[in-house]
DNA sequence: GTGAGCCTTCAGCAAACCCTCAGGTGATTT
DNA sequence: AAATCACCTGAGGGTTTGCTGAAGGCTCAC
């Protein structure tokens, strides 16, 4: 379930998840939030902090599921400092990957172990999302956050061709007011860090975006 | 559902989009454009961003279907980066081509997995919408953008014979003054890269057009 | 405050690509 | 047989696109 009063934050989230093959209800404010998932009881909700009428805390303490917390930067930090455990936060504005990110990894916490693994691999490339480690070929390889979004967002697609645009549209914040050119310096930047042997896995198609993929025998 | 206050683009994308079997609604501005898209509820709606009345995006939040956005070349980099999940876009001036693409990519995305399958086949040529790929007797090939679209145009119309003027008219963008010559040029290349294998597939017919098509067996 | 790492922009360079053109080839007409 | 026509293809120039090094500004830790 997604909670916020901005209806292109609501709109976005819920998009975003859909595509992913989540099941995705909204509310608007506290009031509908607490009816909804009385009702419905969701497995987890993206909850805003600030909301017209109750207190995004107080709304998470009256549904007994795990939430991840949406808060404006500045924030005071010692309210983030009192989440119940399992519960986690991102800061708006987000990146999609990010809060798809943090979904994931509540949700593998709250429903036992069996959930989905957190390691991903194309080639001899792997990519531990809890642990936030790359290796390339045994060799571990340190990534700039941005750098780690942009890879796991290749690895999670690999084989899929992606657009600058859409790249930009996951992996950077949904502010983001530049244009495509930081997409090729990090591409670039990944590239040296960890496609720097063969085979080569990001692979540029021209005027149409890139690939992550292990090129095919033939 | 299409889009755009030009009548021109409007009967050409309509015109070309009936041809492929499509059912076509029009609309010349974003008043319009809500109204009907809500009495019809089309499966997907081509958009120009500028219209007279309403922004395209505000048009596309209105209507809850998928869009396809027909933006300038020039402006807007950073407005494409406010697309939701799903949508795509294409600049102007465009190919009648690159836009089926894309509408297919759409609703293929759109309406589950269960659509029609992005691989064609010709003999031992089989071309990857998705992926892009395309491959020749098992050897993968490197096509530039209009060679792909062009040898995607025949195969899509493989048997039937295309003259010049069509495949200009399909392929290129819809503002080009060059003459035919280019698509001999391309004919020329695709040959080369997919076609110097027998059985030979793309054939010349003098003064008419040309065929891709596997020789019959006799 | 200072420094290190990070994010973004920019510009110069390199490669790929698109289109034109002209000479050559083979078919068709005169 | 000669002339004509349609087409093929190699060469070349102008343009677009992408890569990468460098620089500036920002944040955060110390």
């Amino acid at each position: 379930m997604v909670v916020d009063d901005e209806p292109s934050i609501r709109d976005l989230l819920s998009a975003s998840l859909r595509f992913s093959g989540f099941e995705v209800l909204t509310a608007a404010d506290g009031q509908e939030a607490v009816e909804v998932a009385e009702r419905a009881s969701p497995d987890l909700v993206v909850l805003d902090v600030m909301l017209p009428d109750l207190d995004g805390f107080e709304v998470a303490k009256r549904i007994g599921t795990p939430v991840l917390f949406l808060t404006a930067r500045d924030a005071t930090e010692d309210k983030i400092a009192g989440l119940r455990v399992g519960d986690d936060y991102v800061t708006k504005p987000f990146s999609l990957e990010e809060v798809q990110a943090r979904i994931r990894a509540v949700l593998r916490r709250t429903r036992g172990e069996g959930g989905p693994v957190s390691r991903l691999k194309v080639a001899d490339l792997e990519l531990d999302e809890d642990a936030r480690e790359v290796w390339r070929g045994g060799r571990q390889v340190r990534l700039s956050p941005t750098e780690f979004k942009l890879l796991h967002y290749f690895m999670v697609n690999a084989g899929r061709v992606l657009s600058k645009a859409q790249i930009l549209d996951h992996v950077w914040n949904y502010d983001f007011g530049g244009d495509a050119g930081v997409v090729e310096s990090y591409v670039s930047y990944l590239r040296r860090k960890v496609d720097d042997v063969e085979p080569r896995l990001i692979h540029t198609l021209r005027s149409v975006g890139y690939v992550l993929r292990e090129p095919p025998a033939g």
